[in-house]
DNA sequence: TATGAATGAGCCTTCATTCAT
DNA sequence: TATGAATGAAGGCTCATTCAT
């Protein structure tokens, strides 16, 4: 019988197992109604063996976060340096974020719910990892604008919370179980809004500012 | 054992004192930690009291924010009454929300956090009154569709969730005690934004792929 | 507007509805979960009238008892009195606590559930009530030993236990919503029992009745 | 804080412990007024490690008396097996159940007070257990009944009744702690009038009537 | 390291009873 | 006399966390 001595490796496991079994269950439950207890079962381990490896729930919850978006992480910048037109950049990132409320729309909620309304949330690693996500969107716009094809006269964290707090509204049917998200075409609504408006452009030999004239 | 008893009130005085009470809390602690002894010893009456009114602490909060939607409603219509412009009316709404959410931060965030998100909050009499707020705004977008001034290819429910996501989104710093709530540029922005997109109007004599040229 | 001033009957009247009241609650809930706010609000008044007449909820409930004991009891005697053989006699009496309990399970129920196993009963006006009743069965017991119709070597006591225990204790099903209660056909066997014993009488010219050769 | 723990015990015992524990009190008060609190300071632990291994109060009142049933079936068919003669089995069983009576007046009290008057009874283990306990009973008599040694005329389920309800009725002083039971001499008794009724038997010679003469 | 028994604070909710009006 | 608002104690149950084994 071999006696793999790799503690280092068993400990990895170990939190990875607690971590999905966490997710599980959060995701679920919520954060309040969710018992240690109970992910610790759902592993086939038991409380103790939880603390042993996350000093607290909350703790918990914020590690099952920052994993999540590790996990997301990952192919942001290579996707959008194959881009170059802003607006298509803008896009790549509206389309992105929403794929991710299709696909995990339990963990943007308890992003949304248990973790971003909280006092402590200031100064977390998830924080940090949040900031920079969003900023991904600060940067396109702010290249835009240094371009000379978006108007500067718009607070780019405006637009942010317009894209981002737009997405989460418009996806909470989806997340309470209900309808479909078609993730492309509300993607091109919400990139058209944001770059034309929705007042009508003037009709016939008249530009938008040709009523100048 | 003599009991000394609280000052009797008429029923309705003490509902409103006990909604009064409950709106701090729920506001200060979030549903799940707030107590309904606190509610009570808030108001210097006990936890019993409460419950004469209210036969849970669950519906005790929908109370609380019902109140709060029916304060609101009031002079909505009155006020979008005397606006003609679609685009001045859509203006209205978004500034009376901005307000309301720099004037009650955390009665939005309990709406939020604590109830849309429930499974119970469908059919609620608070569903319905929030039905009936954010109609309004999407009576505004239809009848500026159907006269002509917005385009008729946006889904008016994602430019609602646009607005009232991307405010809530927005406003969550000055929610989260930071900050200033700058109503009246804020609502400029949206509108702006809304209404003419953020990608820049070609100059005169130039169309928007004109650069090209 | 005639103002009657009958005080008296006045007060009468309205013991007897809250008597009413309470034993319908009494009766579908048990004593410890019926409320006295129920009782109250079923004959459209509230607590404090029901208090100003009983001092205790648990008077009410004895008063209850006592109350139906004392409708049962009217024509009890005269009953008996029409009927003179011992075996007779006893099955009357049989007959009519099997009555009861098929008329009334749930206040039979609360006799035996809520009072006759609290400390506090011995010494009751119920309590007396309730040896009373049980006594008419001892005296046709003692009667017919006395006449030496029945064996006296049974404790009388003892046989009154087996008959309102055994009644009690068969009418369980019926109590608890199940079944029927065939008043006369359980009468019979009972009085069948008591009488002549569950062994079967020796064939061959020796039968019981051959006794009368 | 450092928190004193109770010494640890394997499962079993600490189950073992919380049932003794909790038949005491349940004895004592009865269900209603039982706390789990104290149910647990008896043991010298806390209400928690009564919830870790009980789910509810009433969960914990049925294996109680569950426990109990079993303690006692244990010798019940060994005993049996020894006795042939259909009146001293009938005599064994009433004598056997008087002694537990007469052992456990409360846990007898429990069981009909707390147990078998509720709704949820139907169905349980300890509903299967009483049943097959009363069960030996029936079958003593249809086996009587089968030799020809009992009339085939009475419902053995009433007669059941008679013995079971007129103990459980008969013990009931005993239970409230007054006077002794002298369990010989009342199952000589049930089991004289069971079997041969209180009907003198006519003497030689003399008619049931004939003293008449 | 893993276990899982033990903790104990805390909360919602109920209701008999009191008493000012 | 009737009302019904107010009381306040009490209890079941949950669960994050600790720590002896």
């Amino acid at each position: 019988m071999q006696r793999v001595h790799a503690p280092r490796l068993a400990r990895e496991q170990r939190v990875d197992e607690i971590l999905q079994s966490a997710r599980e269950v959060f995701c679920e439950k919520g954060f309040e109604a969710a018992a240690v207890a109970e992910i610790a079962a759902r592993m086939g381990a038991v409380e103790g063996t939880v603390y042993k490896y996350f000093p607290t729930k909350r703790d918990l919850l914020l590690r099952v976060l920052e994993h999540w978006y590790e996990e997301m992480f990952g192919d942001y910048t290579r996707d959008l340096a194959g881009v170059h037109a802003h607006r298509e950049r803008l896009r790549l990132l509206v389309w992105r974020h929403l794929r991710s409320l299709r696909d995990k729309p339990k963990l943007c909620r308890l992003m949304f719910r248990e973790v971003q309304s909280e006092r402590d949330y200031r100064g977390t690693v998830l924080h940090d990892l949040n900031r920079r996500y969003t900023q991904l969107l600060l940067d396109v716009i702010r290249a835009g604008v240094a371009d000379g094809e978006f108007r500067g006269d718009i607070a780019p964290e405006l637009l942010r919370s317009m894209v981002y707090g737009g997405i989460e509204h418009h996806g909470w049917n989806y997340v309470c179980g209900r309808g479909e998200l078609d993730v492309d075409g509300v993607a091109d609504q919400i990139i058209t809004v944001l770059c034309e408006g929705i007042t009508k452009p003037a009709r016939a030999g008249h530009t938008k500012t040709g009523k100048k004239s």
